[in-house]
DNA sequence: CCGTATTTGTTCGTATGTATT
DNA sequence: CAATACATACGAACAAATACG
């Protein structure tokens, strides 16, 4: 059988979209009405193609200015570290190093700093008792102004009590916390482990990226999980990143510098 | 202004599946004549509700039978490897000790052979002329018979001219392409770069790993651009997943051995 | 195998609300 | 304020897939 007639007019318009034909140069596409004319269909059937188009991500539509294709943006390159040697990110000034394409600013708010009890994937990562508390360091990262990423940080109670009272100050700090606590209570950051996984947005991801309400856009989730020299889990680190605009390198072995971080060509 | 009557529907419906109101043990949702009349909406007004919930990946729709709970499937475990000597990855036979979770059988197409000419990313990554004529091999691979991930590498065809000649046949090298130029040319594998990207899919990939047609679930990229000891690229592997059952796994310096591959547990 | 009831999919028409120009 | 464009909501009819007796 033949594709649904809202199928056929948004397969017709992705086509004129990618040759450019339809709204080249930030003009909008033929209205709903005009749509309907030219396809001698209801309006709810073009309005059902244009939603296809809005759900693949190719176009986007304004209440009272029409609908508009997308067009990507730049994206955000991160380098990711494969060894201890370049740390395992600081809180702040650190990441910044974090960002490949230079030119580009980082900022940090000050954290939130929160107490918990250790419930379900901290709970498992943490090794502590179930219900044991854990203190939360909650971040938001931007790049020239634009959000860039949600850093949470969970660390059992225990570090604040054997000294390293500053992690529950609501305080930035710079050089990141990994450091502080190697300083204060002589924790080595022996090793981490980090796991990558992409889901949809939930509700604060949704309204701090300022992504569509339609969960059409994911987000890229990284847990970090960092151990001591006795191999005792002592931080796990959840960071999530709007997936339509951050992509990430990893380095292993020798690579050439000029390539490291370089951003990629259109496809092939 | 209160939200839309339809997205009230969706949230309502949204908190009864999570709570498991709804749709457990398999049953479908109440019928869209049903759930018209509790909500006192018209049909259209509580298809626009599902509609939303189908986006977001909670329910799934079958003409004829209803609507269903997805039930979030297992995921695929995967250990990407930080050091050389850990292995860049061999073609078939090694890549499923990459595969964390055991007790899973892992499968590998014949490989598809191809010639191209060099353009957009490939030609970029190997810094080959461009036109310049590549190699490709294409593989489709699985786990547990379903499938898992789609794999294509590009080689420069000077590594043929210089004596590589199994690489044009259309026969899997279960010890890996690297492994076989590294014996037969002297090239070493001395590092890589991996891009780490999410996206939509295209028409291939919704086929091959039975994506829903709306583009919803996304994949996950990585290119891997593999480079010799002289520090140029002599490879560049593009592989993707479903974005929706995969996870990977990064282990960086000392990490206790129980918890390299494990499974998270439900978000806390 | 056939026919019927059920359920979702498609398409149309219409009216009204809200945002933007 | 008026015109334009998209958003919401309702009602209706038929098609297609499925289940069941």
């Amino acid at each position: 059988m033949a594709d649904p007639m809202w199928r056929q007019i948004a397969e017709d318009l992705r086509l004129k979209i990618e040759s450019g034909e339809l709204g080249g140069g930030g003009r909008p596409l033929p209205s709903e009405l005009e749509l309907r004319d030219e396809y001698h269909a209801s309006r709810n059937t073009v309005r059902d193609a244009v939603k296809w188009l809005t759900t693949r991500g190719l176009v986007e539509t304004r209440p009272g200015r029409g609908t508009f294709v997308v067009t990507k943006i730049d994206p955000f390159v991160t380098e990711l570290s494969t060894g201890i040697g370049a740390g395992p990110g600081a809180e702040s000034s650190a990441y910044i190093s974090e960002v490949g394409i230079r030119r580009r600013t980082a900022e940090v708010s000050a954290p939130r700093v929160e107490i918990h009890q250790a419930k379900g994937l901290v709970w498992d990562e943490l090794q502590v008792a179930e219900g044991a508390t854990v203190v939360s360091r909650h971040q938001k990262r931007y790049i020239d102004g634009t959000p860039w990423s949600l850093q949470t940080t969970f660390y059992p109670i225990r570090l604040v009590e054997l000294g390293a009272t500053r992690i529950i100050q609501a305080e930035d700090m710079p050089d990141g916390v990994s450091a502080y606590l190697e300083e204060t209570l002589g924790i080595a950051h022996a090793g981490w482990r980090d796991r990558f996984t992409v889901r949809a947005p939930d509700r604060a991801e949704t309204d701090f990226f300022d992504l569509p309400d339609d969960g059409r856009i994911a987000v890229f989730e990284i847990i970090r999980t960092g151990y001591d020299d006795s191999g005792d889990p002592f931080r796990v680190t959840i960071t999530t990143y709007p997936a339509d605009r951050n992509v990430f390198v990893m380095n292993v072995g020798e690579v050439p510098a000029e390539a490291r971080v370089d951003t990629p060509g259109p496809d092939g």
